[in-house]
DNA sequence: GTGTATAATTAGGTATGCCTTAAGATAATA
DNA sequence: TATTATCTTAAGGCATACCTAATTATACAC
């Protein structure tokens, strides 16, 4: 068993690694909103629990017995998440702070009963994978909408989820999971991007637009 | 703000001191399993924050503003006991120890909205009555069911709720809230009753009857 | 009234998880 | 290769919440 802290160590070392990438101490540090020092400190504990595996100067990375942790904590956010939205009717902005607590006190049974409730969800809210009860993830390939040229066709497929701000401008935009997009036009020199959703076009910022992961048509 | 321990003291204050009653630090102490050494200290700091007040060889009791705060940790603890029951379909000895961990982490939304799906209930499902989200909670008057003689009828109001196995036992024999019973003898010499439930005779031990709070009819 | 059992407190210590400062090691690159 | 930036380690602290052992205070029964 570990601690709650233990577990958002190993949920953002998942999130941070995709694709088995080191994590570095630092960008850990950084995402938990602690010291490096700190960081360093839980890591050296995390692998002599056996959950991740570290090497200086290269970074952290989860052992398979860390990994199905990992993903336990990520599926329940997800599920809480899907159920926050769902069901008790939250907006999409307000409901990745309560996941974040619910996550840690989440029993196999009503993660299992939870999942059946929602009916078996794929993805979150913000169109992030649901691991599976197996410990299985899938991350749908897709590229930064910013990538995109002046007519290419997309599909959504997620945008972040930690900002509650960024969240509700998208509503305000329509720019949620599987919705369908076409980008305009894209300004030179990392210039916006005007981008039609639905009936409206809408201009947005280089730096957002690579935030939001779409599947081109 | 007080940290999650601190929630789990002043709900068992507020659960072990109904009427007003100091309730002893050793008291305390045992119901939270922990040293009354530890206790005091707490006790000590609850004191400071202005969420009890305290004599020494008298007890403890909540002010207005700790009172506030426990019923507000009732009110979640016995929400989830309701979800978890009558959405997710846990059996009754399941729901306490989860709650007991859910309670901590709920946001006055996610309680208001959780109140919402399931109707404003009354009771946890237990037969505990629910606090308002104004602060007030009505305890319903009622009587141990070994207090009843031979003869009495009476509907159950309420049954312990962290004992698992004593709420397994009682389901079995249909003994939950609301269930009209009978008492068909009484047993002298602290001796068991037997009580017609339904249309099934059970003999329960006088222990047990006097943890089952009935409305006599 | 005094003794005794119970209750409360004090003193000293553990573990976790965070912090800071300072110093040393390594890597990137000019 | 030397410099700079980053990373790591060492050392000392803080807060919370728990513990045991020993001491002191109180209440109540005789």
């Amino acid at each position: 068993m570990v601690t709650e802290i233990a577990e958002e160590y190993l949920e953002t070392i998942c999130k941070l690694g995709e694709e088995g990438q080191p994590v570095a101490v630092s960008a850990l540090a950084k995402h938990l909103k602690i010291s490096s020092v700190s960081a360093n400190e839980m890591v050296r504990k995390l692998v002599t629990r056996e959950l991740v595996l570290y090497e200086p100067y290269k970074g952290v990375w989860l052992t398979p017995s860390g990994q199905t942790q990992a993903l336990v904590v990520i599926r329940r956010h997800r599920l809480w998440e899907r159920f926050l939205t769902d069901v008790l009717g939250l907006s999409w902005d307000q409901v990745h702070e309560e996941a974040c607590r619910l996550e840690h006190v989440t029993s196999p049974l009503v993660e299992e009963r939870l999942a059946q409730l929602l009916g078996e969800p794929e993805t979150c809210p913000h169109g992030h994978p649901m691991p599976t009860a197996e410990g299985e993830m899938v991350v749908e390939a897709g590229c930064p909408l910013a990538e995109l040229t002046a007519g290419q066709r997309a599909r959504v497929l997620r945008v972040p989820e930690g900002d509650d701000a960024l969240l509700r401008y998208l509503a305000t935009l329509g720019l949620k999971p599987q919705t369908a997009v076409r980008v305009e036009a894209v300004s030179p020199f990392q210039g916006p991007l005007t981008v039609q959703v639905g009936e409206t076009r809408h201009v947005l910022g280089r730096e957002l637009a690579s935030q939001i992961v779409v599947q081109p048509l």
